[in-house]
DNA sequence: CCGGTTAGTCGAAGCGCTTCGACTAACCGG
DNA sequence: CCGGTTAGTCGAAGCGCTTCGACTAACCGG
């Protein structure tokens, strides 16, 4: 492996020269500059990284703390992940992923103090997140994937869910339905306050009172059977319900599985609208979810962007940026089929329907039947 | 930040002593130890990664090379993930994860090159993967997580999708099944070389062929709409089939829904087996899926260990592991309704069979007590 | 024509560790 | 009792860069 006091030697030069051609921290004439980027071709020289991190007391590594929990990685953190990664490569950073949550607060101390890490951007942000003081205390510049409660001298980039909310209500109020029913995040969630169950609930409140409608919002699991009973809990909290807005991409399954099984057609008798998904996964519902569209990789990439201003540059020139989801209308949603009224009584008819359009609909034909 | 010369002056020991009770590179006495450790826990001190790095030529940063495509990282994926994460931090390791494919050579390269990894662990393997080919000329040791199709020299842990397979075909046959087609990855997979895709076709000739059974593969793309026309062609080619294994796992959603579509009850009409699932991913199906469920964490723990046993003992000594995935029956694999024969015509009392024997069973009690 | 900038380059110091050789004191077998 | 190990510690060199001060030569305005 080449050193730079190799390339040194081989273009005739000093090693402070080689390392200005570098880093630019000096001017250097053309002359001098084409020597020495061909002594580099000629070695296949690579800088030393812990090297250059020692002397310039700078890693080139941002950390980006994503906690991983068993659910895995939607599509639409995996769009934030390449976009971030795509970024930071494009200005001479590596990107390390490291799946740091508020739990792992040890990890991420110790990766902070051994300056391993020259900024960090931080996703699935609590309202009250730990990890941002650890950073703070130890120096580290950080941007939000997120908010939390006190945003005051923090940069953030997040999703606008107040527009999201009212944008997705305004879909379904437009299409004529009255009573609209928002599956959160979990009870859980909300205790924990998580930003997102928080934001969506008051902007969904919010909303329907801007129409003049009465908000009912029930909580899920983050897991199909979570979707399921929370289907079941709105069933009986609001018989005539004709639309749901769904949070939860786990739960929306559940909750189209359950309807099906209650003989309840998407979307004759109840729209779905997903909240913040990727195209990929509202594809893979039958019907196809119509949703709100999430940033994906633009996200990312104005994270690192911001991140990195805050890295080269003086600290303060913090950055706020919230970036809205595009309605995309899929199959999933349509007019009620009675002008707001009450969805017809499941049971009727059942089995001589066209297909149902949903994967679970069999599963339950034969309660339907006796009911 | 306090540096190893602070914590030798408060210790009123040398430098290298301090080193020496990090390391344990040489014998250090308790009571030495004892006044150094003191010093450290006062100053808050922690090693600069990047000196330490330099000093000893080693990073302690392994890498987990993990190509991210738009679909994201399921849960199987993931789970491996936090194994291997685990496993590192466990033993003094930082583990990160560059979203590095094939297509990212020069990334690598310069990863590997700039001497930021001690070590390398890859996913998402093809059977020619160039990315071995750099990381062995750059001497960085490696783990795959899933095989070349040269494993001359090459340590790696994998599923074992001959087992895998044989043992769901052998459930199904076990129920009754004879008709049974496998929906694969998709032709592209299969042309490029994707080992888990000729593996698992190679296997399911083998076991179909084991029990004297006519084996009938369709590949699928990788979503709901290729599980679709996958469903279409398979009913095309085989309309008597009674039972589909299906490996890919957002295909399976679409095959569900299309069955569903065409009136087809699943597992009274169609019995349909997941492949290397997650029980989370198994659970988000209604109804639940039957699935070999992927061996998980112990799969990226296993990994990590063998990629430290190469960056810290010496070189040769490689290690070759398969994984079985362990049968789980859930609610989507049942008996054929007739003896091998067709499906029977949908929609008719599919509520009198007995019920199947599945973690699932609860939640059809209702149709059982009638039946 | 001359003093003050500026462009361009060099050498040395230093980043914060690890590791090597050397030394001392204690120990131990014959 | 004595030469050879071993445990325990130190100081210095060195890992491969960046950065600072210093120097030279070219340039430039009055």
């Amino acid at each position: 492996m080449a050193t730079m006091q190799d390339v040194a030697h081989l273009a005739q030069v000093s090693v402070s020269t080689v390392s200005y051609v570098l880093t630019g921290a000096r001017p250097i004439s053309q002359a001098t500059r084409a020597k020495v980027l061909a002594a580099m071709a000629e070695l296949d020289y690579q800088p030393n990284a812990m090297a250059r991190g020692l002397a310039s007391r700078r890693s080139r590594i941002l950390g980006l703390l994503l906690p991983m929990d068993e659910r895995g990685l939607g599509a639409t953190e995996t769009a934030f992940v390449t976009g971030a990664a795509a970024a930071a490569s494009a200005a001479g950073y590596h990107l390390v992923l490291s799946p740091i949550g508020v739990g792992d607060l040890d990890e991420l101390r110790r990766l902070a103090s051994q300056r391993m890490l020259d900024g960090a951007l931080l996703m699935e942000v609590q309202l009250r997140d730990p990890r941002v003081d650890v950073l703070r205390e130890l120096g580290v510049p950080l941007v939000l994937i997120g908010r939390t409660a006190d945003t005051s001298e923090l940069s953030y980039v997040d999703i606008d869910f107040d527009r999201t909310v009212e944008d997705a209500v305004g879909h379904l109020v437009g299409l004529g339905h009255r009573r609209i029913v928002y599956v959160n995040h979990s009870a859980e969630a909300i205790a924990d306050g998580y930003g997102p169950a928080l934001r969506t609930r008051d902007a969904f409140i919010a909303a329907m009172a801007g129409h003049g409608l009465e908000p009912l919002m029930i909580p899920a699991e983050d897991s199909a059977a979570g979707g399921r009973s929370a289907l079941a809990t709105a069933l009986r909290q609001a018989p005539d319900l004709t639309a749901i807005l769904a949070m939860n991409e786990n739960a929306v399954f559940g909750l189209l599985g359950e309807l099906s099984g209650r003989g309840r057609r998407v979307p004759d008798d109840v729209s779905v609208v997903s909240m913040v998904t990727s195209p990929q996964v509202a594809e893979l519902a039958t019907p196809a979810l119509t949703a709100m569209n999430s940033p994906g990789s633009a996200l990312g990439r104005i994270a690192i962007e911001t991140l990195l201003r805050h890295v080269d540059g003086g600290h303060r020139e913090i950055h706020q940026q919230l970036l809205p989801c595009a309605l995309q209308v899929r199959g999933s949603s349509g007019p009620p089929r009675t002008g707001g009224g009450s969805a017809g009584n499941p049971g009727a008819g059942g089995d001589q329907r066209p297909t149902p359009d949903t994967t679970a609909a069999h599963r339950r034909a034969a309660s339907r039947h006796r009911a």
